[in-house]
DNA sequence: TGAAATGTTGGGGCG
DNA sequence: ACGCCCCAACATTTC
């Protein structure tokens, strides 16, 4: 009997895995798959805190899947030439496969798709990591949706369907040659740079489980004040399971369903995930280009000398520093604080939301080309029911307000945990006597600040106003 | 899923 | 007692 491949791209699991489940009912041997593709992605392959991730959950699949009997094969290279060659091997005339959306990717499998069925080889795909397709919600006018909130409206009437069990696993086909993942070289070595992130992070479906349920049952019933507060671990943390497929967005969306205020809003939090991926389906050039034409022009400021300050947390706004250090040394940020240094790029610094987007990419264990490029166009105010380019947020005022006692800056910024409570946002607001109680000398052991916020945002006011006047020109 | 400037109101100090 | 002023608190408008 034939065996069939179960090709596994952004669907890290055996739960709720539509693919899989089919290609168990064929009742045919499975072979199933991962290629590792770095050309087709071209400048959106993965970057180095996703490879880490990538890695660790690849091995939870393939213990899963060993511990039915089975194997994961790992192949490296262009898709399209490893699947032919698989196919050869094994004999196969079917494979399944869940859908991804970036536009690289359905470029991809569309050619795959014909090219495979001129060969008589079947491919059956499903929906991929989304609660709906992202062509089946359109305006009354048919048109797909450019602002939020009817989005949603419209998300939340629809029946989401109930997630999928483990599929009871028929046979496996007879295992064939497959590549070491260590070979791959996914994880840091010589610096060891992620060596701490196990503490951190669990990747693999036992661990999105896990995961959820934590969330359940630690935050969820005061998530609508604690989602805010960085110092507190208020908020899911679900993004880079979601991201990689290890638990799906109906799975999360079951677990919860619409049964109170509270979930009502971290659903909402899911269907901005949903949102983004649609704005990316139907704007293939949301990475690239602004959806607002007017900021096709924008002059943006060039300097990477202030841009490395920020990428290191080095800026002297605290809230700010201590996100961009999270980030380096978790793979990670809070929502909350993600705002924050992502507005300080683009408005007070004047810096192209596309240079912070490639280093977000480069650094976020839950980089994701949808949420990513739909965040950063929406704080640049170029993006799809964008924050208006006059909301410029105040890091002091945003960090005295989310993180009133310090815990996440004097966490992530150690040298100047000693800062009494008022002073901690805006040490450059602090008189001598105080930095000298806490030890610090401003310029020496924690930087100026890289711009004056009121200047700054003077300047931005006054930048972003010739975007209006471009239009009425 | 802002911030700052400007406007309004109402309580209390005080002449 | 009364009106005036100050200003905190809140609301509205503007960037």
């Amino acid at each position: 009997m034939k065996p069939v491949i179960v090709w596994f791209r952004q669907d890290l699991r055996l739960a709720d895995n539509l693919a899989l489940s089919a290609a168990c009912a064929s009742g045919q041997p499975l072979v199933c798959l991962f290629i590792l593709d770095d050309d087709t992605p071209g400048e959106w392959a993965s970057g180095a805190a996703s490879r880490w991730w990538l890695h660790h959950s690849l091995k939870a699949l393939g213990e899963s899947i060993e511990a039915v009997g089975g194997t994961l094969v790992l192949r490296r290279g262009p898709a399209a030439s490893v699947l032919s060659q698989v196919i050869c091997e094994t004999g196969a005339r079917k494979i399944y496969w869940n859908r991804c959306y970036e536009p690289y990717a359905i470029e991809r499998d569309c050619a795959l798709k014909a090219a495979l069925q001129g060969r008589n080889i079947e491919v059956h795909s499903f929906l991929g990591n989304l609660l709906v397709e992202p062509w089946r919600l359109k305006t009354r006018e048919g048109a797909p949706f450019r602002v939020f909130t009817p989005f949603w409206k419209a998300l939340r009437q629809l029946a989401i369907a109930d997630p999928l069990p483990v599929p009871a696993l028929p046979r496996f086909a007879p295992p064939i040659a497959s590549e070491r993942l260590e070979s791959w070289a996914l994880v840091p070595r010589a610096p060891d740079w992620a060596a701490a992130w196990p503490s951190f992070w669990d990747p693999g479906e036992a661990g999105a489980r896990t995961r959820l349920t934590e969330f359940l049952d630690e935050s969820l019933h005061a998530y609508t004040q604690t989602r805010d507060w960085p110092g507190r671990a208020g908020t899911s943390r679900l993004s880079a399971h979601l991201h990689f497929g290890e638990i799906s967005p109906r799975q999360v969306w079951h677990a919860l369903r619409l049964t109170d205020d509270v979930s009502e809003k971290f659903l909402s939090e899911l269907a901005w995930r949903e949102f983004s991926h649609h704005l990316l389906f139907h704007h293939p050039q949301l990475p690239e280009a602004p959806l607002d034409p007017r900021f096709a022009r924008f002059a943006w400021t060039r300097d990477d000398a202030q841009l490395a300050l920020w990428q290191h947390g080095q800026t002297g706004i605290p809230i700010v520093d201590a996100g961009m250090r999270q980030l380096w040394t978790t793979g990670w940020m809070h929502n909350r604080v993600r705002m924050i240094a992502a507005s300080f790029l683009v408005k007070h610094m004047l810096i192209d939301w596309r240079v912070g987007a490639k280093w977000f990419w480069d650094t976020l264990v839950d980089a994701d080309l949808a949420n990513n490029s739909a965040s950063w166009q929406w704080i640049a105010g170029c993006g799809a029911d964008a924050a208006p380019y006059f909301r410029i947020f105040n890091p002091v005022l945003q960090g005295q307000r989310f993180d009133p006692d310090g815990r996440y800056v004097r966490q992530f910024v150690p040298e100047i945990s000693g800062l009494p409570d008022r002073f901690l946002h805006s040490p450059w607001q602090a008189p001598a006597h105080v930095l000298d109680a806490a030890n610090i000398r401003l310029g020496t052991t924690y930087p100026h600040p890289l711009v004056d916020l009121t200047a700054g945002r003077e300047r931005a006011l006054r930048a972003f106003d010739r975007l209006k006047l471009s239009r009425a020109a």
